[in-house]
DNA sequence: CTGAAAGCGCTAACAG
DNA sequence: CTGTTAGCGCTTTCAG
């Protein structure tokens, strides 16, 4: 290295202990100095805040971490894809409270089923995250995926756990906390809807097996209709529906029943947009409900069972956030409340 | 500390000293047998597994990339808020580009304008992420975010620098790598496509002073506008659309015009909502195209200027992982390609 | 195949 | 007000 004079291309960030050098000071002085604490005469300040400045000093919040021991800002989620906007909507909740407390969210999303999910969970892990939250799909389908979650979560028994909150989503027999939707009701609630404007012939679409969640709509739904004598649905209902292009097909399989569904109840917001497009342009329009709201859902004119996906994203943080109270520690579950939102489609009558 | 057998309920996490105590071997031999080293004999290899796992014990990552010095596996991106779907599209992009790099996206929202970027950009540099995308819409508009985007980009000019990108914005004369759409050449086609329908009365809603994209949207069209000999369009035009609200607002009161407009150009997703919503129920439909594709738009049949969103995260991610290749570094600018989409709502005639 | 020593960059704890 | 010493948890030398 022939030129090495001035301040020219280090190779490396400068730290903390050339600052120092450079101001003529301790390296505790320095560190006091940039961080603004009491009891550094001033010309010593400014000399020290000069020479980072020089040096175009930045601190190495690695280094800071792990010296102070603490838990980092970094609060981990693990979800489905952002383009699904129910996804996006409850990150965006979650990332709006987690600020409010000058923490950041680290994102990583699983398609890919319990395999990716548990090795995103060490990985999140061995960065010392302050907080798991996890609202992946598939955590609730395989038990493999419920294993993993099983043994993070017992790990919060003990005081160096890390607060696992589950979204959307309630492990069976665990003792962690979850934010989920007042699932069963929903599908009551739409059952319950199209009974009154004499529907019997109801066409499902879900996929109850992959979905913990479809399961419960499910099952609400099942019950509602069961409860009013009804049992003509049944052959109407899909179980293998989970994304748009599955939900259009249905669709357009069942118009071509005979008898044809008077009404149909969506269970997600996907499949609502997959009967949306595969019903489009058609001149006969059964009655639809989706659970689910979504945007334009009104110029759509689409009844749906609604929620609060932001607020739900925020109840998750903050659960995350109050960590742990007791010991041994109790599991909490909050339940986001649904409401029919009526709009016109799920009003037509058979 | 009375009963401290077996091994109950530590303070603090275990250690790789720990193991390596309970294994009867030297931490760097644990540390081996853990990474999966050679050179480790298999009995020991088993010994240190059997210890970690009996201590639970999670290599620390902080500490592990404190030593190996080098960049962390995150990738940082400031972005409007993920409500917004223009913005989960990319982001969803960004993640997935990403994870085949094996890295991870850590995100945080700025709504709040170029103050809190600002303190943004410092975390994720202390951080030691691996580069940073901004995909803020506030950025175009204060000379105070970019003065920092500046600061920061010149930085990568030597090698120690973190790669910048920036996504939907070009940041005046800097030497930044960004990722834009070809704005000007929507607002061109849009009003080409407009004019071919015979409109002259169109109205364009945005906010050109406050976002970048619209600037370059808007004069696009004026161009094309212009170029046709066509100025009726002008005093049609508001300039302070920025969001659902008041592009519902701005909808209406164009609707209490005489003469009516005859088209509607919208400049973002979001103002094509809010006039989708303005528009519903109503009798009279002028002709609308909107910037920016949206779900459910075929639904609806509006005719849009599409571009690809995770394509667009994709590329941005790939910018910056391809980091800085040449000395000195020259500005890499990729350029989104649009396309008209007809879908009945920009077809309609005077 | 294994270990001892050193140190990543920073900050507590205790002196001066 | 300032400096010294030590060490966060891990991994890189370089010797056995």
């Amino acid at each position: 290295m022939a030129h090495d004079a001035g301040l020219p291309h280090q190779r490396t960030h400068p730290t903390l202990v050339q600052v120092a050098t450079l101001a003529g000071v301790s390296p505790k002085t320095a560190s006091r100095a940039l961080n603004g604490e009491p009891n550094v005469a001033e010309p010593t300040r400014v000399r020290v805040l000069v020479a980072a400045n020089r040096l175009g000093f930045r601190p190495n919040g690695i280094a800071r971490e792990l010296r102070r021991g603490g838990t980092s800002t970094l609060v981990g989620l693990i979800s489905g894809d952002l383009a699904n906007p129910f996804y996006s909507t409850v990150a965006s909740g979650i990332e709006r409270e987690l600020r409010e407390h000058g923490l950041q969210l680290v994102m990583a999303s699983n398609d890919e089923g319990p395999r990716r999910e548990r090795t995103l969970v060490e990985a999140f892990l061995e960065r010392r995250v302050r907080a798991l939250l996890i609202m992946s799909s598939s955590s609730g389908s395989d038990p493999g995926g419920s294993f993993h979650a099983e043994r993070s979560c017992r790990m919060t028994e003990g005081p160096p756990g890390v607060p696992f909150v589950f979204l959307d989503y309630q492990p069976a027999g665990l003792p962690c906390d979850a934010v989920v939707i007042a699932n069963a009701e929903g599908g009551r609630l739409a059952a319950e809807h199209l009974l009154a404007r004499g529907h019997s012939r109801v066409a499902v679409l879900g996929d109850p097996p992959r979905y913990a969640t479809h399961r419960d709509r499910f099952a609400g739904f099942a019950d509602a209709m069961n409860a009013a004598g009804n049992h003509q649905w049944s052959p109407y209902a899909h179980s293998d529906v989970h994304d748009v292009a599955t939900a259009e097909r249905a669709i357009l399989a069942l118009m071509n029943r005979d008898p044809v569904p008077t009404a149909i109840f969506t269970l997600d917001n996907r499949l609502t947009t997959g009967a949306l497009r595969a019903l489009a342009h058609r001149r006969y329009q059964p009655a639809l409900v989706g659970f689910d709201d979504f945007e334009l859902a009104d110029v759509l004119g689409v009844t749906v069972i609604a929620h609060d996906g932001q607020a739900m994203g925020r109840e998750a943080a903050r659960l995350a956030l109050t960590g742990p109270s007791e010991h041994p520690r109790r599991q909490r579950i909050v339940t986001m409340p649904i409401h029919l939102v009526v709009r016109g489609s799920g009003e037509r009558t058979p």
